[in-house]
DNA sequence: CGAATTTGACCGCA
DNA sequence: TGCGGTCAAATTCG
């Protein structure tokens, strides 16, 4: 792990450049067309953003310990949200998601389960709140519920869900939604694997014109933006290297991006095979990093669920739009000396 | 009518 | 053998 540095900071810069110009290339939209300054502000936000974390990884000599983020960008100025009962200490045991995969490219199945290991995971524990501030750009990922099921131990069933282009776009990303038995207002969100999918990408997704899926369980699609307004968010990250070591990165998220994620990211599978993921896989697309944020425009907010299951469904669809708009790595903070009371203050954003 | 969701069955792993 | 995760037929939705 050590060693190497310097391309992979190369790697990360250009990353934080490249989002950077995206941001730019979408307010020069934006600056085109009757967006709300909120939207204006957000972008100019994620500009800013890019270029900070760019000059921070510049001066930075450390070692990089985090990683890549999914971005849960949260509106911050919130506090932390306590951890969840449910887990978070993600244990390895895992996924099949890309058992399929598995079978088409007719691996081995220990091969299977080896890639299975390396896959990027990483947990958000999302809060509803009534009065909370929840701002961000529509991401534009949208998934497609594939199974529920009931949790020993659990008081509400897990839903899990895949990238609607998994099968035109060979998209692996997928998460699972976890309703907390002990706070019903919180949500333990599991994501694995990467968006590599072109449509639902978060920059490439037009929150203006939002897909007919994410209008289908909405009331009213037009009410998406209030209702994330709705979501309060505070937000934590934690980073955990899967060979046994745990690193944990618990702080304020400075360079989140106001969204409605609320609580608690937690991530898995980062280290070194993280980078390696994303540099061989970056590169096509807007966006390259294997941690492209899981959002979905899709049905935000329910206005009224009927059931906890809908709450549940309400929530999963909410958390996609609510993990940040742009993929972002992040580092030890702490390590890097980083102020968390980041400059940006995005509670600038919030109402 | 096509696409998304629901839900019981099935499968692999510990 | 039990549990978590996925499949896929049936159902619902737009």
């Amino acid at each position: 792990m050590e060693g190497g540095w310097s391309y992979e900071k190369k790697m990360l810069i250009s990353e934080q450049l490249i989002q950077g110009t995206n941001f730019a290339k979408q307010l020069k939209v934006q600056l085109n067309s009757p967006s709300s300054a909120e939207t204006r502000e957000v972008l100019i936000q994620g500009i800013l953003n890019s270029f900070e974390k760019s000059l921070r990884i510049f001066r930075w000599n450390g070692p990089i310990k985090c990683q890549p983020q999914p971005v849960a960008a949260a509106a911050l100025g919130t506090t932390s949200v306590p951890a969840s009962p449910l887990s978070v200490n993600g244990n390895p045991r895992d996924d099949d998601f890309d058992r399929d995969l598995a079978v088409n490219e007719q691996l081995d199945s220990r091969e299977a389960s080896k890639k299975r290991k390396m896959l990027p995971k990483w947990t958000d524990q999302v809060r509803i709140s009534p009065d909370a501030g929840l701002e961000g750009p529509q991401d534009g990922y949208s998934w497609r519920k594939y199974g529920q099921k009931d949790i020993l131990g659990a008081k509400y069933p897990r839903s899990y869900y895949r990238c609607t282009y998994r099968n035109t776009q060979n998209c692996p990303a997928n998460k699972q939604v976890q309703r907390s038995d002990h706070d019903h207002t919180m949500f333990e969100i599991t994501y694995r694997g990467k968006h590599t999918c072109i449509h639902g990408g978060p920059l490439t997704a037009a929150p203006t014109s939002p897909k007919k899926h994410e209008l289908k369980q909405a009331d009213h699609g037009n009410h998406q933006q209030d209702a994330l307004t709705r979501f309060r968010t505070g937000l934590r990250v934690e980073t955990e290297n899967l060979d046994g070591g745990s690193d944990v990165t618990d702080m304020p998220y400075p360079f989140s991006f106001p969204s409605s994620s609320a609580g608690l990211l937690h991530f898995e599978n980062y280290s070194p095979s993280g980078l390696a993921y994303m540099s061989s896989h970056g590169g096509n697309g807007i966006l390259s990093s294997p941690f492209l944020s899981p959002s979905t425009p899709e049905g935000l907010i329910n206005s009224r669920p009927r059931s906890e299951s809908d709450l549940t469904e309400l929530f999963s669809t909410t958390n996609s739009s609510t993990n940040s708009p742009i993929p972002e790595w992040e580092f030890s903070l702490k390590d890097m000396g980083i102020d968390p009371n980041f400059p940006f203050d995005i509670a600038g954003f919030l109402p």
